[in-house]
DNA sequence: CATGAATGAGAGTTCATTCAT
DNA sequence: GATGAATGAACTCTCATTCAT
């Protein structure tokens, strides 16, 4: 009777395993070609796999996109908490912001995998699930810079705004770098979000006194 | 003599009118179903056409959708130059900049659009003379706002660096809006952006005594 | 009564006029990209008319093709006359022959032509009225070969029978060296055409004594 | 552990009986309605499939048309190494160059095809692989002729400049005669074939002496 | 679990030709 | 005569997904 648990645990784990190996498979297709080769074909490919076998292991590309972002913010998360980790008070909250921009700047694929899935009512064929976890990737990957923050002294809430306020700059920064289009208005990613940043802490330490 | 060159503009002004008439469908195709469903087939089957005569006013499907972003590009000029045209001094520059943000509030679609195409040229099929078009019609959307903080006094310089990081404050705010995230992380995004527009022009006017 | 025939000759003439810069402007398209780009649009374009026009003057677009290798047949025709026209009487045909490989040669898009149009039963839309006129032009073209061969004191029907097997032989080495085959099988057209030809006069000569 | 085999073994067997009915399904819509018709829908109509399903066969078209060909050749090949299998070693190179005729008379579909694809790489969709492929059938159906004609004396370059010119020889006959053109010029290709091989051995034996 | 054949829908684009103007 | 819009049919090919084996 613990053999049958022991067969089960067995096998799920090496169904993870498996998994995850479809899972790096699409990583690396992705980080090849882009969205536009991350077909199914292309990643069961990759994986040493028919298309069909995918399935069972997810149910719709989509739900693949979704893990593939989701392992991206999470990788994004450790980058961002180990940024704001260190360094006197007064930088932290800009050290993991620009860790922030720095990360999909290093990793422009996994920006065009955000936008994708993150774009428009319907968010591309995510289920409700799949959309809160990677909401909680989110919220986790901004935690460290709202702790940050509010250890400069504001309020949790102003914290909390001023978090979403520079996420908004980021992306922003983020979306008009990627797309030309700041190059095209003669300005420069990093001088932008540098201003941004430096504002963000001037404001806080007069609204601290 | 005049008869033919009669002609020739009214055959043009026909043109030009049909060709209007299938932007129209392209936008009622694109407005009832997004990017996804507007395909040539479906323009066309709107437009009351068979598909392969769409080609005679457009020699692509991107340059629909260039046109599309275009004529959004164009309304959205004209409001923001609107917004920041009254007012005073002091109050122009945010006008034109809640203005951008109010429009693409309220034509979620084009927001869509806009991230798809500014997606860079070659991704995309946009020529790089499309890409130019489009450009230019971004910088005349901006320009009003431009003038009206440089107005308050700062150097031309910094009111287009000024003018770039409120665009992408904005473009932030958006995307994360329609992306539903804001209402996730517990943020309004009308007050975001007030925030943001308050603070630069606290800023600039510190910066002018 | 007499200005009526003259109108009506006038309007003849400039029908012919414009229906040769049709072929003219065909002409050109054909050369400078093959069958392949020789569409009535390109064909119309380059002739400064739009698609329509065309069919005031060519039923269907076989048509224009049609008297596209006539033209060639014409020029093949002269050059082979030209070649053949001169010399002792033991070269002429030789000449002839020569001439008619050597003008393929030059004018590989002709070959492809003939090909196209000469294919298969049904002859890709040519009328039997086309297809007569076609053929007359090729036996003018082989007549002054023909008339050689005579001369060199055969009888009428040896003659032909030799022209026809020299036509045999040219036009499998144009076909052959025009796909690219005869390279790799390891042989030089002018080679085989010279030895065949070399072969064809001693033959001749042996027959006459 | 054999079973896996076995079962690898059934299931590249199936694929290679279904694939050989979809090229069935080819050779019939081509027999019946020439190139023209023989397009990847109405194949894969003929062979009960839907389009799609056949790029599971085959890459493009073009692999289908070299198939075709490459079946064609083989059957080509067989029938000219056994006509010229038997026989005094006089008639034997006779016997295969006329077999070469004889095919291709019972077959002038295959001649299109191989006109069409041996138009050379790069104008047709063949690949390099494939045009090698083609190639390669092809010397293997001159080789039987080519050895004949070696074995009535000829040093092997002579030989192989000899079966080269019959091969240019027979081409042009077929060509002409499935244009219509020979019986236009009053020509039998049977005759000219006979003639044309009558006089290469002849020339050979002369040569030996 | 894994296969891979097959579906079914669809993509964008091209073309010769017609015909009202 | 000339326009050029429009047709209608065709084209090859790609894709996510399903399902019998």
């Amino acid at each position: 009777m613990v053999a049958r648990e022991q067969r089960a645990a067995r096998r799920e784990a090496v169904h993870g395993f498996k998994r995850a190996a479809i899972l790096d498979a699409a990583k690396r297709v992705f980080h090849a070609g882009g969205l536009e080769s991350a077909s199914m074909r292309e990643i069961a490919s990759e994986a040493g796999y028919t298309p069909g076998a995918l399935y069972s292991y997810y149910p719709a590309k989509e739900h693949i996109y979704a893990d593939l972002l989701s392992d991206s913010l999470a990788e994004l998360g450790r980058t961002v908490r180990d940024a704001s980790a260190t360094g006197d008070p007064q930088t932290r909250a800009g050290a993991g912001c620009h860790a922030f921009y720095a990360y999909y700047r290093g990793h422009p694929m996994d920006l065009d995998l955000g936008l994708y899935l993150f774009q428009g009512i319907g968010r591309r064929g995510l289920t409700p699930e799949l959309d809160r976890q990677l909401n909680g990737r989110l919220i986790g990957v901004l935690r460290p810079i709202s702790e940050a923050i509010a250890g400069l002294g504001c309020g949790q809430e102003t914290a909390d705004q001023e978090t979403v306020a520079a996420l908004c700059q980021l992306c922003g920064v983020l979306l008009l770098e990627r797309s030309g289009r700041l190059k095209v208005l003669g300005q420069e990613g990093e001088d932008l979000v540098g201003k941004y940043l430096a504002e963000m802490v001037a404001r806080l330490a007069i609204g601290r006194d």
